[in-house]
DNA sequence: GAGGTATAG
DNA sequence: TTTTCTATACCTC
């Protein structure tokens, strides 16, 4: 057995005694997870003609696939449903699957007949209006999230779990519903009728924990369970193993006397708590969640380096530490903000061609590709640095209760900081002493006496760097809701103010990317080398035939380049 | 811009 | 909340 982890804790005490074995690896490379999760990323993301595609970690993606499965619906041969054809490709029907319309692949909410063992229940495929029934629309989305399940495994070796409903709330409940290599899809009715008096989103949620609710995190689950179970707030005095924690349920919530979107806004209320937070959590409770499935961006806002210590309480210490975060952090910049300058003579189009991003393709001589030069270019660059560090004993000059653990100080980034002239650790080197040093004293004036449980260093306040921002190409406004229709017997309370009518929403599907087939047992080792950081790979120079060096960052480049390079520091 | 909270994986 | 390390949205000043 392996452990990957990080530093000695409690814990790994904990874990040695219960099996003695255990072999403990320090320090983690999340390098190839990283890697596993663009790639997987970019192969979904080819399928989805919206492009609205959105990451949520590292092994969940969101595809907003409306507009696919309306241009499917009416496509749909209703002679024969149960040979019907996916189109993948609006341009080129040769490109699709065939598939059953007769038949719903996966689980459902609620499960269908045809789950249980017995005879098989024909779909209804009836038409209503243009666009088909909801019904049709998650069943032919459903054809599609196994089709896109299928092509994941055999063409990248990864299975996964899906959901499918009309929003990102529900997709992903949905899919968390049967877990491993699986698929569920939340069937209609969306809203409750005079028939039906209850819709399944309403049943669906019911039954779930308030703090399983996205959305609904350990803060707001536990102002909730107190207002639910009366006042006395049974986790907080009592003794910590007294874990009888009463499960309260979304339905608990819901059907509480005199609930309102205000007495949750007051019950939820305070410090770093958002204006409307009530209504949010009120529409979550009920189904609603109209947030978009969004683009991903080419770049991260922020990138930050930390890490944990059981002691660090001197300078030297904080020094080598510093040192480690910001190489580590320079490395990041490097793989997650800087691309191929596949282009390097652009510009001449006519088009108005920032030249910004031009100008920063700066000529570098990898080891790896020897004498192979890469242009290299920075598609984003932070503009702050931020130190943050979080002391062992939160300080006690507030005398009753601070869980306020992390502080922080920032400043404006260096531009040395983008030089691709010189190796990390040499940038490294300086952003510790002559930025992040800075910042430490601010943070600790005092010569000693802290001890450091946590440093931080962080890249942020992004700019993007040229180019389009293709979110904005993609964004589309999507209005012409109808308001939320709720009937009025039974039924608690709805917020005020227009929501989305399922119908008109979006299919979204959502994936959970389990497991790979092959085997994941290595444990990439990283090393916490304590070498001196200030060995410089002198083989890194790169060279112009009429070169110039940036006296600001230190970047070479050729003449005709500085003058627009100039003007991008001081942006 | 700066510092902080809440949430999520 | 804490176990660790990231990342995001949104709050106030």
């Amino acid at each position: 057995m392996i452990a990957s982890m990080r530093r000695f804790s409690s814990l790994i005490t904990e874990a040695k005694k219960i099996c003695p074995d255990v072999v403990i690896v320090l320090g983690e490379d999340l390098t190839r997870f990283r890697d596993a999760s663009k790639d997987l990323y970019n192969f979904l993301q080819e399928f989805v003609w919206s492009k609205r595609v959105e990451r949520l970690g590292f092994d969940e993606i969101f595809m907003d696939v409306t507009d696919m499965i309306d241009y499917n619906v009416e496509l749909l041969n209703s002679n024969d449903p149960s040979n019907s054809y996916f189109h993948l490709s609006r341009t080129d029907p040769a490109i699709g699957f065939s598939y059953d319309i007769t038949q719903i692949p996966g689980h459902t909410y609620p499960p269908t007949a045809s789950e249980l063992p017995s005879p098989t229940t024909p779909v209804p495929t009836s038409r209503e209006g243009g666009r088909g029934s909801l019904h049709t629309r998650l069943v032919v989305a459903s054809h599609l999230a196994r089709y896109l399940r299928h092509q994941l495994e055999t063409e990248k070796g990864y299975t996964c779990t899906s959901g499918i409903s009309t929003s990102k709330l529900l997709a992903k409940l949905a899919g968390a519903a049967n877990k491993p290599n699986a698929q569920t899809t939340l069937l209609p009715p969306y809203e409750p009728s005079a028939e039906t008096r209850e819709s399944n989103v309403t049943s669906f949620l019911d039954a779930h924990e308030v703090g399983h609710i996205p959305g609904i995190g350990f803060k707001s689950a536990q102002k909730l369970r107190n207002h639910v179970l009366g006042q006395p707030a049974p986790s907080s005095k009592t003794p910590m193993y007294d874990r009888t924690e009463e499960k309260v349920l979304v339905r608990d919530v819901r059907w509480f006397p005199s609930i309102s979107l205000e007495v949750l806004e007051k019950v939820l209320r305070g410090p770093g708590v958002p204006q409307g937070i009530g209504g949010k959590v009120w529409g979550l409770l009920n189904g609603v969640d109209d947030t978009e499935v969004v683009l991903a961006r080419r770049a991260p806002r922020q990138i930050s380096i930390e890490d944990s210590y059981l002691r660090l309480d001197t300078l030297e210490e904080v020094n080598r530490e510093l040192r480690m975060l910001a190489q580590s952090l320079i490395r990041r910049m490097h793989t997650d903000l800087l691309e191929d300058d596949v282009d390097p003579n652009s510009g001449g189009d006519g088009t108005a061609s920032p030249l910004v991003s031009d100008v920063l393709s700066i000529e570098t001589v990898t080891e790896s590709s020897a004498r192979q030069a890469t242009k290299k270019r920075w598609i984003a660059h932070p503009r702050t640095i931020r130190l943050t560090t979080r002391p062992r004993h939160p300080s006690a000059t507030d005398g009753a209760r601070r869980p306020t653990t992390r502080i922080s100080r920032s400043s404006p980034m260096p531009p040395f900081l983008l030089s691709l002239a010189h190796p990390p650790t040499q940038l490294a080197s300086k952003l510790a002493t002559e930025t992040l040093l800075p910042l430490f004293r601010k943070l600790h004036p005092e010569k000693s006496g802290w001890d450091l449980s946590l440093i931080n260093v962080a890249a942020v306040n992004m700019a993007e760097e040229g180019g389009q921002d293709i979110g904005r190409m993609f964004r589309r406004q999507e209005g012409g809701l109808s308001g939320w229709k709720v009937e009025d017997r039974d039924i608690p309370p709805s917020p005020p103010g227009p929501l989305p009518n399922p119908h008109e929403r979006t299919a979204v599907e959502s994936l959970h990317i389990d497991q790979r087939h092959g085997s994941e047992d290595r444990i990439p080792l990283t090393q916490e080398s304590n070498e001196d950081a200030c060995d410089p790979d002198t083989d890194e120079q790169s060279t112009f035939q009429n070169s110039d060096q940036c006296n600001v960052c230190g970047a070479q480049m050729p003449d005709f380049a500085m003058p627009a390079h100039e003007r991008f520091h001081q942006t």
